[in-house]
DNA sequence: AAAACGGGGCA
DNA sequence: TGCCCAGTTTT
């Protein structure tokens, strides 16, 4: 099948199957030729890096809610939007996020470029994104691969080849299918394939618009592609995490520094994350009746377990009297926030972990 | 070129 | 458990 049987058969299965999101222009509008907001295209494609559209969907209701337009994220405070993101993962997204719209919002007069290098020279914005905005956003002709493509040219083409040395290759095809009109609908299209019908496992090839030019199914190995190269073991590392409350109900915590694991995120104090044995002789961020629970905080990031020792305290009222403030006043180091000040759901997952096995051990009395 | 960087859902 | 995901930045 040629090149542009391809992208035809494939838009129209698009026109009847694409799925309907938030940061969709829907149907009945597109028809009416109206464009998608770059800002909504961008905000989703960065939230979409790594990470499903089950999980992105009600961050990008709130975010949208909150910050309508670029110019308002851009006047947002570092501590909101990191709360905010919290739980959704990679934070120097977030990080990058709040950089771009600055810059996009103080130096661009609020406009995204509409061009592929335009775009790639903002913070927080690779290959994939600016593609994605040029295209969805901008209806240019760039060619958008992302994990998705990956898989379905390399089972559309039969690319035996491991990732990521076939990563060259299988964008010189998804390349090739690209349209010169509704490069868009084009890019969302693959992508919404890969996502619902060409799955890792188990592919639905009976309801695929491409089961017959596909040459993995032909083959009968297409639950085998794209075929990866071997990733190494997980380490595990242990450490001590300390959850404090004051009699009054204040929590201990910390603002992370921004850069490195969790950077920028509210959490609570810890010891350092070692492979091996526990830290033997551990230091308390303050002093007080520190009590180990026996209980662990277990979790696993990208590139290591890790398993942190809870211990807690209740502390007296005098104990940081001094600069007590809201969860965004914690600017950077350690302090007590009020209980009124504090969103458990500003903390990342594995904080919120240790926070949910510390609170019922604790009063507020 | 390789490593750092989250989290959740699924088999 | 291990694998996967609408990747980018840093080393």
């Amino acid at each position: 099948m040629r090149d542009e049987e391809l992208s035809a058969t494939l838009l129209a299965w698009y026109g009847r199957h694409g799925r309907d999101l938030p940061w969709r222009v829907g149907p009945a509008a597109r028809l009416a030729g109206a464009r998608p907001d770059p800002y909504a295209v961008w905000l989703s494609e960065v939230m979409l890096q790594q990470t499903t559209v089950a999980a992105v969907r009600d961050y990008f209701r709130r975010f949208t809610a909150l910050w309508p337009d670029v110019h308002a994220l851009a006047a947002a405070e570092d501590g909101a939007v990191m709360g905010e993101w919290a739980g959704l993962g990679y934070y120097a997204r977030a990080r990058n996020l709040l950089k771009c719209a600055r810059v996009v919002s103080a130096e661009l007069g609020g406009r995204f470029p509409d061009t592929v290098e335009g775009l790639r020279a903002l913070p927080g914005i690779g290959p994939y994104t600016a593609a994605a905005v040029a295209a969805i956003a901008f209806d240019r002709p760039a060619t958008v691969v992302d994990g998705n493509v990956e898989r379905v040219m390399s089972r559309l083409f039969l690319v035996e080849t491991p990732l990521p040395q076939a990563k060259g290759p299988l964008t010189e095809l998804a390349g090739r299918l690209t349209p010169p009109v509704h490069p868009g609908d084009h890019a969302q299209a693959v992508m919404d394939l890969g996502a619902t019908i060409c799955t890792p496992r188990n592919p639905a090839c009976g309801i695929c618009p491409w089961r017959d030019p596909c040459a993995a199914r032909a083959a009968g190995v297409q639950a085998d592609l794209p075929r990866k190269a071997p990733k190494k073991a997980k380490p595990v590392r242990h450490g001590i995490i300390w959850v404090a409350r004051r009699d009054d109900g204040a929590w201990f915590l910390e603002r992370r520094p921004e850069t490195g694991l969790l950077g920028g995120m509210l959490g609570w104090p810890g010891s350092d994350w070692v492979e091996g044995a526990p830290p033997a002789d551990p230091m308390p961020p303050l002093s007080a009746g520190w009590q180990d629970t026996g209980e662990e905080v277990r979790h696993t990031f990208t590139h290591f377990h890790l398993r942190l020792r809870l211990w807690i305290a209740q502390v007296g009222p005098q104990a940081g009297c001094a600069g007590d403030g809201g969860a965004d006043e914690l600017q950077s180091g350690r302090g007590f926030v009020p209980a009124g000040a504090f969103r458990p759901s500003d903390l990342p997952t594995l904080m919120r972990k240790a926070f949910d096995l510390a609170r019922p051990r604790l009063t507020d009395d």
